[in-house]
RNA sequence: GCCGCAGUGGUGGAAUCGGUAGACACGAAGGACUUAAAAUCCUUUGGCCAGUGAUGGCUGUGCGGGUUCAAGUCCCGCCUGCGGUACCA
C-alpha cells in the first residue's frame, strides 16, 4: 500500500483528539516534566515555516519524555495583546479582538496540522479576562509591596507603614497624600516622573528593550526622550538576584552573558566632591578610584539635579541654551552625532586629595540614569573624558608609568601608578583597593556596586492591553479591591488618542470607579468623593507573558494564578525553547516577576525556567527582479540578473522583491509575474541571453528564454515576499516530512535559510520505511538485525537527550538501509523502530505501530533500552601503519584494563602480520580505545 | 569599540571524550527500465597523481605557529562572517 500521508495524518490526529491522548492531569504517580514553547503573537500573516522549528524540537522532547514514563506538561497559548492588532484596528476600524481571535483560530489550525502533542485544554490567551485577571492581580500585589533591602526580598507595604509608624516621627504629622507620596518611592510597582522613550509615531512609551539604536523595535520609528508620569516596575531592586540566579540555571552561556551585560554590574566607589564656595558636596560614581589624582574637571548630566546648584549667574543663559538643545535632540540624533558638546557651569569643585580647583561642566555624554549622573573626569585614562578635554583644552595628567597620552587615552587597567601621591608605585588593581580603603576611612566616599539595569516602564498609551486596576483619588493612585478583578477592557468609540492627547481609554464612557459600590460606572458620575477616574494607560506586551507559564499549570483555577498543589507538583519549567530575541526583554521580566511571586510565597521556585534552549531563526531566501532605471527608462523593463553588471546596465537597475512562489530555481515564471500585480502587467524583459521581448516576435515568451532572478538571504517576512507557509509543505509532503526536514536542516540553535533542496530525500525515506511495514512477520530477530536496531536506539536516545535532533535523521536512514539490506520485516524489530521514530514523525509511527499489530497508541508504549551486548565487538579494527607505528582502534568498553587491551592487540592476526616476529619497542595504550605500536 | 558564536566538498551538514575527516541527504554525471516522460533502481562523486583494473600514493577542515604517538577538535597569534550591545564613568 502506498504511503498516503494525508490520510494517515488526518486519521491519527482525529484519533488522538477523540481519545484525549494528550490531555495532562495534575495528579499522577509518574515523575513530572514541563516542556514549554515561547507562545507566539498571532500575527495576521499566519505561521511561516520558521515558527514551528522550536515547536517541533520541544514536541520531540515531550513525546520522548512521555515514552520514558514521565507525566509531561506541554501546553500552547497566545500572546494576544500587542501593537500590530491595534495599528490594524486604527487603519481599518475593526476591533482588535476580532482580528486577534481570527488570527488565533488560523494559528491553531496550522499548529494542529503539524501534529503537536499539546494539551489544548490548557490553552491561555493573554487578552482573555480570565487570564489577565491574574496579570492585574500580580500588578496589584506589586503596587502593595516594597523591596526590603535588609531582607533582600519583597514584602507587603503594610510592613513598611508599620516601620514608619514606629521609627519616623514625621509620619504621624503627614497628610494622607504626603504618606502616599512617600510610600510611592518604595512600591515595587510605582508611579513617577521618568524620562521615557517616547515614540510619536506609535503614540506610546517604550521600554528600553523595545528600542534599538534610537528606533522602535516594532516599526522602526524614531524615539525621543520625554519626561512623563509613568508606571514602572522596580526591576532594578532585583538586579543582584537576577545576576546571581544565572549561575543556577542551565541556559546557554551566550544568553546568560547577554543578560549579565544587560544587568551590567560594576564595582566601584561613590565619592563626594565639595563645590567651591558651597557647603553641600555632590556625589559621583567611579570604577577608577585610583585615578583621583588625575581628575582635571567634573561633568554633570544635563538632567542632573546638581545642575541648578552649580550654575553661576553669568553662565546661566549659556547653560540654559545648552540644556534646551539637549532636550530637543532625539535619542537617534544623540547616538548618530558623537561630536563633543558641553558647557562650563562657572563653578569649581575641590579635588578631595589634591585640593585643586577643577571646573564643573555639563555634557550629554554623562547619563542621568546611571550612577549619580555626575562623574569625575580623568582624561588621561578614559577615552570620552579625553575627547572632551581635547575639545575644551583641559589639562591631561597621565597617572600610569609609560602611558603615552599625546594621541589618545590609556584606558587599560594595568601598569604602575605615577603622579598619584601615596599610590605611586602600586599596580592599578592594588591602587584601586587602597584608594577605596582610604576614602572609606576618611569618609570622602564609600564602596558601591552599580547596575546598568533600569526599572521597567510599565505604562503604554494604547488601547489593546491589560487595563490597570487603579483609580485616582486626590491625584494619588489606589488599587481596586482584589475581589473586583478583573477590570475588563472597556469598549471605546475610537482606538486613537483623544483630541486632548489622552490615551485611547480616554474615549471610554464606562470608565470610573465607584468606591462605595466597588464597580465600574460612567465617567459622568465622577464626583471625587466616592467615584473616581480610572487609569487610562494599559500594560505593555511583556505584562501578559511574564507569568503565563504558571497559568498553564492550573489554567482553570478561579481562585489563584496557580494553585499551591499544582505549583508544587510542576514546580518550574524544566525545558523552555524559544528565540534569543527575548534575552533582555521577556526573559528578564519573567525572572523578575517570578522572583517577586516567590518572595510573596505564591510560587515555590525562584527561577522560572530551569533549562533553556534557543532555536535559530529560519531565514527566507528572497528573489529579486531588476527594474531598468537608466536612460529612456519606462519603468517596466526588467534586466536578467546575469546581465546587471554589464556596462550597459551597471548601476542603472533597481532590485525589486519578487514573490518566491513564482520563481523556480531562480528562474522567473514570466506569465505568473505579469499576473502577480497590476504594475507588472506589461512587464518587458531583457532575458539571460541579452535578447528582449522586442527581439522575439512571438506572442508571450518563448520557452527557451529565461529571466534569471537575483537572491538574498533575509528575514522571512511578508514584505520580502519570501514567506513559505507550512500548510503548503504539509499538503505537498505531509506533516511528518515537514517535522523531519526542519530537524534535518541543521543544528537547532543555528540560523539557516529555508531551502527545499533535500526535502524529497526525507520524504523518500518515509516512503521506503512505510513499505517495510507491508507485512510484519513473527520470528526471532537475527544478531545483525538486533545490532542495527540497538545502534539506532542508542543513537536516537543520545540525540534527543542532548538536543541534537538533526543527527537522528541520518541514523534512521542508515538503519533503514541496513534493515532493508537484511530484508528484515520482523515485528520484534519494526515495532521498536516505530517507537523511536514516534517523537520525530508521530503520524507515520502510529500507523506503523498499528501495522505491527498493536491496538494501543504509540505514546503509551515504552521507550526501548539499547543493550550493549548486541553492539559489543572486541575485535581489533582498522590497523593503520603510520611512520613506522601501527595504530589500532578498539570498540570495547572504556574500563577494559590496559593489560587486557595489550593482550588483545598482540593476539590479533593483523598485529602478528605487522610485527613479523619482532618485539615491539613500545605499546601506547589509551585505555579501551587506541593503541600505537612503535617498532 | 566591547561581548558571544561560527568558518569542513558544488550545497545543507556529520565526526558526541583528542583517535579511519567528509556519515546522511541534496545536486551533478553515467547507466537500467520505458515508445516517451515521470517515478523507481544501480554506479561514480573533496582535490591531485599513478594504474586497464581491484587498488595505491600524496594532499586536504579560514590563515600562521605550538602541544601530542595522534588535532576539524586543545593552546597562542591573526583573517573573515553572523548575532548582541554601546557614551554605563
Amino acid at each position: 500500500m502506498e504511503y498516503n500521508f494525508s490520510e494517515i495524518e488526518k486519521k491519527w490526529q482525529k484519533a488522538w483528539e477523540e481519545n484525549g491522548v494528550y490531555t495532562v492531569s495534575n495528579e499522577s504517580d509518574k515523575p513530572h516534566y514541563y516542556v514549554l514553547d515561547m507562545f507566539p503573537y498571532p500575527s495576521g500573516a499566519g505561521l511561516h515555516v520558521g515558527h514551528p522549528l522550536g515547536y517541533i524540537a520541544s514536541d520531540i522532547y515531550s513525546r520522548y519524555k512521555r515514552l520514558k514514563g514521565f507525566n509531561v506538561l506541554h501546553p500552547m497559548g497566545f500572546d494576544s495583546y500587542g501593537l500590530p492588532a491595534e495599528q490594524y484596528a486604527i487603519q481599518t476600524g475593526q476591533h482588535p479582538e476580532k482580528t486577534t481571535f481570527a488570527n488565533i483560530d488560523r494559528y491553531i489550525e496550522q499548529l494542529k496540522k503539524i501534529g503537536f502533542c499539546y494539551d489544548w485544554n490548557r490553552q491561555v490567551r493573554t487578552c482573555d479576562p480570565a487570564f489577565y485577571k491574574w496579570t492585574q492581580w500580580a500588578f496589584r500585589l506589586m503596587f502593595n509591596s516594597y523591596y526590603d533591602t535588609a531582607k533582600q526580598k519583597a514584602r507587603p507595604i503594610e510592613e513598611l507603614v508599620r516601620k514608619f509608624e514606629e521609627n519616623d516621627p514625621n509620619w504621624a504629622k503627614m497628610s494622607e497624600k504626603e504618606r502616599q507620596e512617600k510610600l510611592m518611592q518604595y512600591r515595587i510597582a510605582y508611579l513617577s516622573d521618568t524620562k521615557v522613550n517616547w515614540c510619536p509615531k506609535l503614540g506610546t512609551v517604550l521600554a528600553n528593550d523595545e528600542v534599538s539604536e534610537g528606533l522602535s523595535v516594532r516599526g522602526g520609528y524614531p524615539v525621543e526622550q520625554r519626561v512623563m508620569r509613568q508606571w514602572s516596575l522596580r526591576v532594578s531592586a532585583y538586579a543582584g538576584r537576577l545576576l546571581e540566579g544565572l549561575d543556577r540555571i542551565d541556559w546557554t552561556e551566550s544568553l546568560k552573558e547577554t543578560q549579565r551585560n544587560w544587568i551590567g554590574r560594576s564595582e566601584g566607589a561613590e565619592m563626594q566632591f565639595n563645590i567651591k564656595g558651597q557647603d553641600a558636596p555632590f556625589t559621583i560614581f567611579t570604577t577608577r578610584a585610583d585615578t583621583v589624582f588625575g581628575v582635571t574637571f567634573m561633568v554633570l548630566a544635563p538632567e542632573s539635579e546638581y545642575v541648578a546648584r552649580v550654575v553661576t549667574d553669568e553662565k546661566r543663559a549659556e547653560v540654559e541654551e545648552y540644556l534646551n538643545r539637549c532636550k530637543h535632540r532625539t535619542e537617534r540624533e544623540r547616538i548618530a552625532d558623537r561630536r563633543v558638546t558641553g558647557v562650563f557651569t562657572g563653578s569649581y569643585a575641590i579635588n578631595p586629595l589634591t585640593q585643586a580647583e577643577i571646573p564643573i561642566y555639563i555634557s550629554d555624554y554623562v547619563l542621568a540614569g546611571y550612577g549619580t549622573g555626575a562623574i569625575m573626569a580623568v582624561p588621561a585614562h578614559d577615552s570620552r573624558d579625553y575627547a572632551f578635554a581635547k575639545h575644551f583644552n583641559l589639562p591631561i595628567v597621565p597617572l600610569i608609568e609609560g602611558a603615552d597620552v599625546s594621541e589618545s587615552s590609556f584606558d587599560a587597567k594595568e601598569g604602575k601608578m605615577i603622579n598619584s601621591g601615596f599610590l605611586n608605585g602600586l599596580e592599578v588593581k592594588e591602587a584601586i583597593a587602597k584608594m577605596k580603603e582610604y576614602i572609606t576611612n576618611t569618609g570622602i566616599g564609600r564602596v558601591k556596586v552599580n547596575y546598568r539595569l533600569r526599572d521597567a516602564i510599565f505604562s503604554r498609551q494604547r488601547y489593546w492591553g491589560e487595563p490597570f486596576p487603579i483609580y485616582y483619588k486626590d491625584g494619588m493612585p489606589y488599587a481596586v479591591p482584589e475581589e473586583c478583578l478583573p477590570i475588563e477592557l472597556p469598549e471605546v468609540s475610537d482606538f486613537k488618542p483623544t483630541e486632548d492627547g489622552q490615551p485611547p481609554l480616554g474615549h471610554a464612557e464606562m470608565w470610573a470607579w465607584d468606591t462605595a459600590n466597588n464597580k465600574i460606572v460612567s465617567k459622568k458620575e465622577i464626583d471625587n468623593k466616592t467615584v473616581f477616574p480610572l487609569e487610562l494607560c494599559t500594560m505593555p506586551g511583556f505584562a501578559g507573558s511574564s507569568a503565563y507559564y504558571l497559568r498553564y499549570m492550573d489554567n482553570k483555577n478561579d481562585n489563584a494564578l496557580v494553585g499551591k498543589a499544582a505549583n508544587e507538583y510542576w514546580r518550574q519549567v524544566n525545558l523552555y525553547i524559544g528565540g534569543t530575541e527575548h534575552a533582555t526583554g521577556h526573559l528578564i521580566y519573567s525572572r523578575f516577576w517570578n522572583k517577586f511571586l516567590y518572595d510573596m510565597g505564591y510560587v515555590c521556585e525562584d527561577e522560572p525556567f530551569k533549562k533553556l534552549i534557543n532555536q535559530g531563526m529560519i531565514q527566507g531566501r528572497s528573489n529579486f527582479v531588476y527594474r531598468y532605471t537608466g536612460e529612456g527608462a519606462t519603468g517596466n523593463l526588467y534586466v536578467s540578473y546575469n546581465l546587471i553588471d554589464n556596462e550597459e546596465y551597471k548601476g542603472k537597475v533597481q532590485p525589486i522583491h519578487v514573490n518566491v512562489n513564482i520563481v523556480k530555481n531562480d528562474v522567473l515564471d514570466i506569465q505568473a509575474f505579469r499576473n502577480w500585480m497590476p504594475e507588472f502587467k506589461d512587464a518587458q524583459f531583457v532575458y539571460s541571453d541579452g535578447t528582449t521581448d522586442e527581439d522575439n516576435p512571438y506572442i508571450g515568451t518563448p520557452a527557451e528564454k529565461q529571466y534569471i532572478c537575483g537572491w538574498a538571504i533575509e528575514k522571512m517576512s511578508k514584505s520580502m515576499f519570501n514567506v513559505i507557509n507550512p500548510d503548503d509543505v504539509v499538503a505537498q509532503y505531509g506533516a511528518d516530512t515537514l517535522r523531519l526536514y526542519e530537524m534535518f536542516l541543521g543544528p537547532l540553535e543555528m540560523s539557516k535559510p529555508w531551502d527545499t533542496n533535500g526535502i524529497d530525500g526525507v520524504h523518500r525515506f518515509l516512503r521506503k520505511l512505510w513499505n517495510m511495514y507491508e507485512e510484519p512477520s513473527d520470528g526471532e530477530a537475527t544478531a545483525e538485525e538486533l545490532r542495527s536496531l540497538h545502534k539506532l536506539i542508542k543513537k536516537v536516545t543520545w540525540d534527543i537527550e542532548n538536543f541534537s535532533f538533526n543527527t537522528s535523521i541520518p541514523a534512521f536512514m542508515i538503519a533503514l538501509n541496513e534493515l532493508s539490506a537484511l530484508r528484515c520485516n520482523k515485528r520484534a524489530v519494526l515495532e521498536k523502530v516505530a517507537i523511536v521514530l514516534a517523537p520525530y514523525a508521530p503520524h507515520i509511527a502510529e500507523a506503523m505501530w498499528h501495522r505491527c499489530g498493536h491496538t494501543t497508541f504509540v505514546v503509551d508504549a515504552e521507550w526501548p533500552a539499547w543493550e550493549e551486548k548486541y553492539l559489543e565487538d572486541n575485535s581489533v579494527k582498522y590497523p593503520v601503519q603510520v611512520n613506522g607505528k601501527m595504530r589500532f582502534t578498539f570498540e570495547c568498553p572504556k574500563d577494559t584494563p590496559k593489560e587486557e587491551v595489550e593482550k588483545l592487540v598482540l593476539a590479533h592476526e593483523d598485529t602478528a602480520k605487522y610485527l613479523a616476529g619482532n618485539t615491539p619497542k613500545k605499546i601506547i595504550v589509551v585505555p579501551g580505545r587506541i593503541v600505537n605500536i612503535v617498532m
